[in-house]
DNA sequence: TACAATCCTGACCAACCGGTCAGTTTTGGA
DNA sequence: TCCAAAACTGACCGGTTGGTCAGGATTGTA
């Protein structure tokens, strides 16, 4: 986990350095197959879970022989891991536009926006999270409680200082994060049942009044 | 699924006929161990899932041993079956508040606090539903399409006939269900991670207002 | 072209899991 | 007390799964 995120920063960092060019010559091989391995398993782990997924059936989603697998993913938890990591990085990513200097209805309406976008664009990407939040954490608990903690207590404090400014109510800045979290986790991860049962497909747009 | 349905009404609708007194007699050890590998069954399942528990797990926590389990349930599945349902028994009848002579802030209200309520103590069946909803309910597809179904547009009809006479806002009756399903089951399910974050217990009841 | 390094893969294995079964023990009514 | 039905269990089995490995194929560079 650490590892891969360390590599997407160089990545995306430094690209005209000569070790980006060696890279990219010398091991696009790996990052192309690593690319098509992830998509796979996120459509696989996202449809039976970390238990119910098989290697083979990732493998055969990805096209791949199964050993092959286990020469860019060690283990079934490492590629787990992985898919875990490359959701988080995006998502992480969408809270940019909370400062303090914004507009609080303007930034965090944008945020939840942009996070619903995503959660409906990434539906297997926000599936495995739920899952893996649902049974408690087990593979990224550590990781939750560092990185994930720092940055909502960040973001955490420009809010407060919103609400101390009275540019908008006082709440808890905190459990407002899971709240919009947890709504628009459940928007996408229940909707296939409540449009079994209802019929329709539209989305409510009800949930970003709250904010 | 549905034989325990009969059967529970059975068991607790007719105490006074023979039958019951027989079945007191003769069938107090199958119940006794029925509800002690469903309690075990309950707890492995919400940590690790369908496919994740094994059924040695289960055996162990219900201190029994394994071939024991597959006398009173024959399969994996039908264990968790009878899991699900019995959740879904608990849950529905929590419905029994909203009629058309009731008051609808009230009735609502009254809803939502005993789900949460239901939800907040049995947090492990709540867990284990809403793991099976997240993969698209491949084991209870069809009692959801057809008695949950009925349940809740009956509840929807009461729902609507309530704006209709301008008891309440006109909003989409199924809709709400699921708000409300939702709202609850997330708090319940992720509330060890927001409590990880958050370092509080308490439970904000902000959610009540929305009714 | 030579030659490492990287990539790829079929075949294989030990561990585990759900489920079976034959046989024993317990139960409760007559 | 007797006995049939119900409850219980250790030992076992076929199938699956994650993971390994030796060796072959590709790649890119000097």
């Amino acid at each position: 986990m650490t590892e891969s995120l360390a590599r997407a920063e160089a990545t995306h960092a430094v690209t005209d350095a000569p070790v980006a060019q060696a890279m990219r010559r010398k091991e696009h091989i790996r990052y192309a197959a690593e690319a098509e391995i992830l998509a796979a398993a996120e459509t696989v782990f996202a449809r039976a879970g970390f238990s119910g997924a098989t290697m083979s059936e990732i493998a055969d989603a990805a096209g791949l022989p199964k050993a092959n697998l286990h020469y860019y993913f060690r283990t079934k938890a490492a590629l787990y891991r992985a898919v875990l990591d490359h959701t988080l990085t995006l998502w992480l990513a969408e809270t940019d536009g909370i400062r303090v200097d914004a507009d609080p209805a303007e930034a965090l309406g944008s945020y939840i926006r942009a996070k619903m976008r995503l959660t409906a664009t990434h539906r297997d990407a926000s599936r495995v999270f739920a899952n893996e939040m649902l049974h408690g954490a087990p593979h990224i608990g550590n990781y939750l409680r560092t990185e994930l903690k720092a940055l909502v207590d960040e973001k955490s404090r420009v809010i407060e200082h919103w609400a101390q400014q009275g540019l908008m109510d006082e709440i808890d800045a905190r459990h407002l994060f899971f709240t919009i979290w947890a709504a628009t986790q459940t928007y996408a991860d229940f909707q296939p049942q409540v449009c079994a049962v209802l019929g329709k497909t539209r989305l409510t747009r009800a949930e970003l009044d709250r904010a």
